[in-house]
RNA sequence: GGCCCCUUCGUCUAGUGGUCCAGGACACCGGGUUCUCAGUCCGGUAAUCGCGGGUUCGAAUCCCGCAGGGGUCACCA
């Protein structure tokens, strides 16, 4: 038996998005489920289309989501080279063959001439096929010209993994380009002498192509090519669910989100889950349990909406689960600059506090800035509070004076802020909800934050009782 | 327009003739957790399975038709 190769097989025209690297990912999870080769390859036919630093964007996309490749353009491998514009020779060579054999020929008409005959057909509401304007006789290759193959028409029933066997007619077939004028392939050419090439025995892709692949299957008999097996994948929807992902309208890069902080094992589940599933109530996976559970014939046919919300939630669930090691490590790059005056075990408590609020690692700044830096008293938290805006400023400032007296006796131990300020609740026949919110406010500038005792204890003493007595000479003011 | 594909709660989905007047998760709503936010726990709203015909004792599940949506018909991939 054939070790299992896939590919990933992405043109340089921008950044990855969820819908392309979805379909990366069930082909890494193929791979690596059957112990087989996972390549990446770089489809540059189209000069005009690239655009500058895709490639390193890409392969950097990738790399940070661990969908690691055991061939590519930057590691090599025995059937490279892995970029298309580095085989021009290769595919001059297959398409030859194709000529020797009479199945291809230069195009003889020109660009306005093809246009009229598209209007012409497109008026007379016929399908318009090249076929039936083919030269009389072949013509052979002229540098300079585009080539087209010679397709012979027929029937085609394949079988594919995730659509199941489909039929297809005559009409499907029809004459196409195989070398540009400028001597580099159409993808409908080179994707098929490279698959061959590199030993690639499933194709896995979106499901724009489905229409192209009897014409494929054509190709590949003339050219006596057993074709690798092929899933199509049906393209994810935007959020509106009316089409799909794309790079113009609403797809945001991948690596947008890395630095956001979402977690690659969540955009990982995520996008696996984005129309597969296992059959049982699992909803979230981690990657190992994909490579073992995941099969490419439970894809769903039809295509799926994107739902951020969904991602987020996976995201916060996760970083839940995350051992705090685990998260300190990953949290590198979230901290407010102030953080870095403090040190990592004070971080790591902080940390620890706000854990199992956040969804995301970018929110760490926000929930964590008032332990590392001093703000500035901000009086519309008062008022903006449903409850202690019913208070007047004579009555707040007492209930801070008296719980800076309380605080002025604790050891700030959490036990004894609990209990002390408990019974300040009871002296000042107080809700917690007043009492503690204002405390809350007065110690972090913040209308929420974790526990206040928590809080306290781990700002410290001189801390919380400065900000107390700095909140009291702002509205004294 | 031709050809092809798709159609279960708002969203992701389970479901392959009976245990489904349809289950789970996200989202949303309500309640508990004797402080906020988040989390967590409990509960709730939500799909007559696109529509119409069949087949069958019985259909989300099989068949036919229709409609809607999508893809494709490039010297783009």
């Amino acid at each position: 038996m054939n070790k299992i190769r896939t590919r990933f097989a992405p043109s340089p025209t921008g950044f990855l998005h969820v819908g392309s690297l979805r379909t990366a990912l069930f082909a890494w999870l193929m791979a690596k489920q059957n112990n087989g080769d996972f390549i990446l390859r770089i489809e540059d036919t189209d000069k005009s289309r690239e655009v500058e630093g895709s490639i390193e964007h890409i392969i950097k996309s990738l790399k940070a989501l661990g969908l690691n490749y055991n061939e590519g353009p930057d590691i090599k491998g025995p059937y490279g080279p892995y970029r298309q514009s580095d085989r021009l020779d290769i595919y001059k060579e297959w398409a030859m063959k194709l000529v020797d054999k009479g199945r291809a020929y230069s195009e003889i008409y020109s660009e306005e001439e093809l246009q009229n005959f598209r209007n012409e057909a497109k008026q007379s509401k016929e399908p318009f096929l090249y076929r039936n304007f083919r030269p009389k006789k072949l013509n052979g290759y002229k540098e300079g010209q585009a080539l087209r193959f010679k397709s012979e028409p027929k029937e085609y029933l394949y079988n594919d993994l995730i659509y199941g066997d489909l039929k297809t007619p005559k009409e499907a077939i029809d004459d196409f380009i195989i070398l540009k004028s400028d001597g580099y392939p159409t993808y409908n050419f080179a994707h098929i002498i490279d698959d061959y090439l590199m030993k690639i025995t499933h194709i896995i892709r979106s499901s724009e192509f489905l229409a192209s692949v009897p014409k494929f299957l054509n190709l590949y008999e003339a050219l006596e090519i057993d074709p690798p097996k092929m899933a199509t994948a049906p393209a994810v929807l935007g959020p509106d669910g009316k089409k799909k992902l794309s790079k113009r309208d609403n797809a945001k890069d991948i690596l947008e989100y890395l630095n956001e902080g979402y977690l690659k094992d969540a955009l990982i589940s995520f996008m696996a889950t984005l129309g597969w599933n296992d059959g049982t109530r699992q909803e979230i996976f981690s990657v190992d349990q994909l490579i073992q559970k995941f099969s490419i014939n439970k894809v769903q046919r039809s295509p799926a909406n994107f739902d951020e919300k969904r991602l987020l939630y996976i995201n916060g669930y996760l970083i839940r689960n995350l051992d705090l090691d685990e998260l300190q490590v990953l949290s590198k790059s979230f901290w407010p600059k102030e953080a870095q005056n403090y040190q990592e075990s004070y971080q790591r408590k902080v940390l620890a506090l706000i854990q199992e609020r956040l969804k995301y690692l970018g929110e760490i700044e926000a929930l964590s800035l008032f332990f590392f830096k001093e703000l500035d008293v901000n009086k519309n938290l008062i008022k903006d509070n449903n409850k202690l805006r019913e208070f007047t400023n004579e009555q707040i400032i007492k209930m801070l004076e008296a719980s800076l007296e309380v605080l002025l006796e604790s050891d700030f131990e959490v036990d004894d802020l609990q209990l002390k300020l408990n019974d300040l609740l009871q002296k000042l026949n107080q809700k917690p909800a007043i009492l503690f919110s204002l405390i809350r406010i007065a110690t972090t500038q913040s209308p929420s934050s974790p526990g206040l005792f928590e809080t306290l204890n781990l700002l410290g003493k001189d801390r919380s009782l400065n900000r107390i007595k700095q909140q009291i000479s702002a509205l004294n003011n």
